[in-house]
DNA sequence: GTGAGCTTTTAACAATCTTTAACAGTTCTT
DNA sequence: AAGAACTGTTAAAGATTGTTAAAAGCTCAC
């Protein structure tokens, strides 16, 4: 099996060593590099499988570094390390095409779940794992054709609410977390997404009336669990 | 029950105690040991939750305690205290095992902070296996679907309800330490969460009424415990 | 370009869930 | 026995969510 592939920017030198050490001894491949100019030249030449970004750092800052590393390649996951937790920062994380961030000071804990996280994500995507359709009690869901079947009744879904009818099954009977639907489908999660979010649960609540044992409950201050009883 | 149990192993003793009253105020049940040798005759016939391992200790240093705790345990957290932060160290730590490790010196806050990330890790691993539903008396209830019943009717409970009831009924007949609920359910344990837990443990009471046999009881200044009888 | 028909967001209000406050009762300590 | 700490219970305040409808955006044929 390969070793998965992390490219590593951070201009502490204590902290960019010892995380590659720390990821190297968790049995990943880590390149680590002390600037967004180095990392960017070893990132074109290649093949790295996620990349940890250090936001502040001279010469090429993460955000800069991020974005033209989407140019290349828009799917390899991305987290950032902030120093600072500033709102601001985090969102224009996002816009750069962040899959995660995490602020400093931070856990080794912290970041290797978070490194597992984004892998098993896109494992899961990858591996086309994703599902083509979805059994939810009666029901027959396709993602790709955003089509929600009944018995010989079908209904088609607006892509916002397929998204997140997708993102309910694919988290079936655990919390789909509210933020992470919200940064994944709306990419910034404000208030008027939240609520935009919430009239869409309304809607699939709706369309899913049909059998009693699926459910879509809400995880108060959580998020929202499909259920199938 | 209940109780995380934490190894401390620590040369200095003004340090050594001072983490040990800590953690002991933060409701771990914290084991100290003044070296390596004597914390590892402990660990042997103990079982413990996570260890904290001072580096430079006397007798037997944290490394070679950590690799001797690893052959007997591959899974059991460990936290490494190092007075210097040099590189090797840490490096030489991670290669021992650790989970994470905190340079001295280092506040409380950091210390907990660490703890807690390490236990929410190992928290959810363990969780995998629970029942779907408990018998309790004359009631049933779902945990997934958060549905208790009572012959024919149905009460939805809430998820911080819900959460409570299962954590009394994966502990029936047994005391359900309040930390460890608060902890669990609350993530934080201070004294407003707790008495929000006894609001929903009279909530939880008022809903368990109509089966006599059937009584939850506090234990003073322990928990409370789920009696059928 | 423009308006019909759709999707999505925003607004508004109701309902629910959780926390906090307040006070009464209990158990422990000294 | 009296004070301190802990628990029981109810009600309020505060926060989140449910739901419906109107407003704003978007698309595409004309």
């Amino acid at each position: 099996m390969q070793k998965i592939k992390i490219l590593l920017a951070e201009d502490d030198e204590n902290l960019g060593m010892l995380l590659r050490e720390y990821l190297i001894v968790k049995s990943y491949d880590a390149d680590w590099f002390i600037n967004g100019e180095k990392a960017y030249k070893s990132f074109i030449k290649t093949h790295y499988d996620l990349c940890i970004l250090d936001v502040m750092m001279p010469v090429k800052d993460g955000y800069t570094l991020a974005k033209e590393i989407r140019l290349t390649n828009a799917e390899i996951p991305i987290i950032f390390l902030t120093a600072k937790s500033l709102k601001e920062d985090i969102i224009e994380g996002f816009k750069a095409g962040a899959d995660d961030y995490i602020c400093k000071p931070f856990s080794m804990e912290e970041l290797l779940f978070r490194v597992e996280a984004v892998i098993r994500r896109t494992r899961k995507d990858a591996a086309g794992i994703q599902q083509s359709e979805y059994k939810i009690g009666d029901y027959v869901f396709s993602p790709n054709t955003q089509l929600l079947r009944y018995g010989n009744t079908e209904h088609k879904l607006t892509t916002k609410e397929s998204d997140l009818l997708k993102l309910l099954c694919a988290n079936k009977n655990m919390i789909l977390d509210r933020n992470f639907a919200l940064k994944t489908i709306w990419v910034d999660d404000n208030y008027f997404n939240a609520r935009s979010m919430d009239v869409y649960i309304a809607k699939l609540r709706k369309y899913l009336k049909e059998d009693p044992r699926v459910q879509i409950i809400n995880v108060h201050g959580k998020g929202f669990k499909l259920i199938e009883s």
